[in-house]
DNA sequence: TAGATTGTTAATCGATTAACAATC
DNA sequence: TAGATTGTTAATCGATTAACAATC
């Protein structure tokens, strides 16, 4: 009963769990126990039973779970009941391929802008929202109760812009920008660094690489 | 002396260290102190110190961490001082995204190839590389000696290519097709999930609304 | 009712933080 | 030498796993 704040740990696992549930749902399972679903998505079960049990029982004992049900309850905690519009700051590859991703749609989260610098790529089209100058970003996210900004643009300019984003009163970054966003409390920044993930990638085939060859110790020449 | 296993915790902060550094370093500071860099990354000074002794001891007591020294050690702790070849599997827009991306060269990776399943798309250049016919794809990865495919390919191709990869005997997968494969133990697996990423963000957003409205349980109706 | 499986408490494990002796 | 700051050990905190009573 008590608002018990669930960790990011739970958080960052609710979207995996949605997404192999929503495959048992087109699958036509209509039950999975804590032990069948810890078998196949490789985690343990007390985890699973203790990550639901954040929310409220969502299983019924001898029985296990309604995958429907189960599957409706982690989109409503998600927030994938509600509708979130967004806009893409950044008309360059990776904002029209964020564009041009329709499954976001699927989920609620509806593409409804795009800005760019740049007067070249003004009044170019992206699935049928034209590119608009950045001089009008804070009109039209206020005019159009935007809630989402996606950054796509270097780092140099995601900072300034950031703040003009919060300046309109966004609720929410997605931030693709290689730069770390300090904005007030109550904003939300979900960052994706991708440069970082490479580098992760990178650490993990030097590390199996000198295991393999048994150098536990590495000297530096 | 030990082979201790570096935990996936410490290595995930490891490439935002090796931005502040190459700031740092590009401002001409020469040293800094852990309780300085914690006071600009935001994070505890102890844990500063905790993660680089994983490694052994970067820094002189009385004086703190010599920037351009550690900022290289870092580096190579992460494998940016080799050369990583790839290739990106799907010329949609996101693999365009990511092969127009020059940011990667700087860290050593090289962009040697690309391919796609569409005949329409073969031929098309990106940064002067010709899309090629998934029939190539074995041959082009052994004779080229590549090292991460990407995979930016929809979910239900991802697993029997990333199949044919293991096969080949390519070293990691960049996974961005939302599906988690399974790949023999020593083949490194990083995935950029979007979506899941995404939802993370959606829940925040309600969740800060709901503290907002001091909303602490929520029926379902 | 008996069997199955959750919900939940207790035990363990690992990661973070605090503290301070070593030392530059 | 005195001051600063690391390297490292110990204490704390949080997350995961194990165990089992509750209950469908």
């Amino acid at each position: 009963m008590d608002e018990k704040e669930i960790s990011q740990a739970v958080i960052g696992r609710l979207p995996r769990y949605f997404r192999y549930l929503g495959e048992l749902k087109d699958e036509g399972v209509e039950r999975i126990s804590s032990q069948d679903l810890s078998a196949l998505m490789k985690v343990t079960a007390s985890q699973i039973r203790q990550d639901f049990n954040n929310f409220g029982g969502f299983g019924q004992q001898g029985y296990g779970y309604n995958v429907e049900y189960l599957y409706d309850e982690i989109g409503k905690i998600l927030g994938l009941d509600r509708r979130h519009k967004f806009v893409i700051i950044g008309a360059g590859n990776l904002g029209r391929a964020l564009g041009n991703y329709t499954n976001f749609e699927r989920r609620g989260f509806i593409f409804r802008g795009m800005f760019d610098s740049n007067p070249e790529l003004v009044g170019s089209q992206v699935r049928g929202i034209g590119v608009m100058p950045m001089e009008e970003l804070e009109r039209f996210i206020q005019e159009n109760d935007i809630d989402i900004a996606v950054l796509a643009i270097p780092k140099a300019s995601a900072v300034p812009v950031a703040e003009r984003l919060v300046k309109t009163g966004i609720r929410a970054i997605w931030n693709f920008a290689h730069v770390d966003l300090n904005v007030p409390e109550g904003i939300q920044v979900e960052n994706v660094h991708l440069s970082d993930s490479l580098m992760k990638l990178s650490y993990n085939i030097s590390r199996y690489q000198m295991e393999d060859r048994h150098l536990g110790e590495q000297k530096r020449d």
